[in-house]
DNA sequence: GTGAAAGCGCTAACAA
DNA sequence: TTGTTAGCGCTTTCAC
């Protein structure tokens, strides 16, 4: 079965009997035509079940707008809650959405700007922390630009702009001040002795977090010291073994703040494996609030960080007058929900 | 910033003082052309960043393949890992890949379609179980002969084909099996009063589960009238409403079947709230095996199915061959995962 | 009000 | 080996 051949402007314009100029008009509908030839055409255009070639339109310039994203993997809540915010807010402006995956490897990212400038996307959305060295922004810089130059418009997700006169628009969240908040959250429950799990040294996101939870700490006339940040990266597998290999060396804590909440799940499932109670012996927090953190055991406190409105709003000020938003840096805010992960720490409750 | 103009390969071949059917030549690589012109075509196609016109590519023919597939959601679990099997199978083969979502509303799956055909796609998926009426029957049929008018194929995902001679593949799970062989577990496990939550009547998936769970009971010589089926919908809102209110009837069930792991979740949260335990008091099972059905509480024992794989294979049957595997079924197994949420009914245990 | 024709950027005959 | 040319399907001046 190859291809049939696809109907045409041409036929309808031949069936309802006139010219491709006409058929155009009243298909596009973009100018004026008497009711009786629209009618006639549309008639054509149905009983042939014509469909505009898109590509054709966007060659001559008319063609349908296009957002892209690109994230890590969709199967991932907070990734997939980015993705449907810019799926439904393109969607709201009759824009089409493709999504993309790197899978983590960075070198599909740069394919995938490039497929995207071919295929002419007004507006392509980068989403995730990463690694912030000159070989990133080198790069993005040169995403920024190429895209610049086509009319297009490149938005940054939870990553920073490489430089001051790119132009790239940035929306993230304050990852700083959430996570001193849910840390200050346990070093109020009595908590001294709180290991950050999940670092990823080089990572804007994490070591955000990282940062906060050093504020905190310090906020709290804590030393430095006090800080321990095990750097396992992130995901519920790597949380598990860190976890794990953690508790053999005998718990030297009371509380972990988990990068985020899959790497609180592989936490907390090496805390029960280990035969230890959640939040009796170990208290545990988040970050991100997934919709199913609230299903662990025990439910999880955790950093709200609206993933969806993330993605609405990247594309809402790349729409946005174009110009005046222009390299300015827009921050969503955090807030920490409270469930059941925290108690105060055991030594304190028997004395 | 009106769009400025895009570089073009004119402006290529130009810069490299040959045609533009020479630069065409090199830049799509698919004519022999001695390696000094080639070089120096390159050379200034890099020289300027240049990127092919994807639109006048396919206008032309030889445009990129392109995949769409339409979820109702990318957030839920289930749908987001069609969607990366498809992703990342189309990729492999370097076709591109598009995902909507028609957020539940029918109607946006109609215009979806509609979409795709006028952007090209030569392929698109229809994944999720549907209410199967003559107006779905017509719907798709309609959307097969259209899809494969222009050449294009249509796969549906987890739901039936309209009819015989409709020009459409269909590759789901055997969902009758797979809940057949969970409520044998329970079953064996000394249950007999199991009530089934989230039945969405004329939905060909939850119909199929129910069915087997009605299988499973004749098959242990229980009367039909043993069989309760609660058509709460899924969704882990819906799970936790329904279960609230069986729960307040007083328990005259022992065990749970769950429509899917959602609807588990949201039942494990009613059960919990109503001051009783799972298993020792209600055993649970869900259908799915979404990755954090490990981390509820208890760790749910439920259906594997897998979903990634129901993606890939979608793409890669409609890839192999077209002909032969036309109008085929596909039918990919399921097993059951056993962890903590099932147990002995209580009387049994205390008798 | 409607048609003829130019041309969007590219590839693929067909010539040279 | 390379250039010239004719479209792909559509929109849009510019005439009539």
């Amino acid at each position: 079965m190859a291809a049939k051949r696809r109907v045409t402007i041409r036929d309808v314009a031949e069936r309802a009997g006139v010219s491709v100029a006409t058929a155009s008009r009243v298909l596009s509908g973009n100018y004026p035509v008497p009711q009786t030839t629209r009618a006639r055409v549309l008639r054509a255009a149905q009983a042939l079940d014509y469909v505009a070639n898109a590509h054709a339109r966007a060659l001559v310039g008319g063609g349908r707008k296009m957002v892209a994203v690109l994230v890590r993997q969709v199967t991932s809540p907070f990734y997939a809650h980015v993705a449907e915010g810019v799926e439904a807010e393109a969607a709201a402006h009759g824009w089409l959405c493709l999504v993309g995956q790197t899978g983590g490897e960075p070198q599909r990212e740069l394919e995938f700007v490039q497929l995207m400038r071919e295929e002419g996307a007004r507006l392509v959305i980068l989403v995730g922390g990463v690694v912030e060295d000159d070989d990133y922004r080198a790069r993005v810089a040169q995403y920024a630009q190429a895209l610049d130059a086509a009319g297009s418009r490149l938005v940054l997700c939870g990553r920073p702009a490489p430089g001051p006169d790119i132009p790239a628009l940035v929306v993230e969240f304050d990852n700083e001040a959430g996570a001193r908040a849910i840390t200050s959250h346990l070093l109020s429950a009595g908590h001294r002795k709180i290991v950050f799990l999940g670092g990823l040294p080089g990572n804007t996101a994490l070591d955000a977090r990282v940062a906060g939870y050093r504020a905190a700490l310090a906020e709290h006339r804590l030393p430095p010291q006090a800080a321990h940040v095990v750097d396992c990266g992130l995901g519920r597998a790597n949380g598990q073994r860190a976890m794990a290999e953690l508790l053999k060396g005998g718990p030297e804590f009371t509380a972990v703040f988990a990068g985020d909440d899959m790497v609180a799940a592989g936490a907390l499932r090496a805390i029960a494996d280990a035969g230890l109670r959640v939040p009796d012996d170990i208290s545990v927090v988040g970050y991100n609030d997934i919709p199913l953190a609230a299903d662990f055991h025990p439910p999880l406190t955790t950093v709200r960080t609206p993933a969806e409105e993330l993605g609405r709003e990247a594309v809402r000020i790349a729409l946005r007058s174009a110009e005046d938003s222009l390299s300015t840096r827009h921050v969503l805010g955090t807030h920490i929900v409270v469930r059941e992960s925290v108690a105060a720490p055991p030594a304190e409750r028997t004395p």
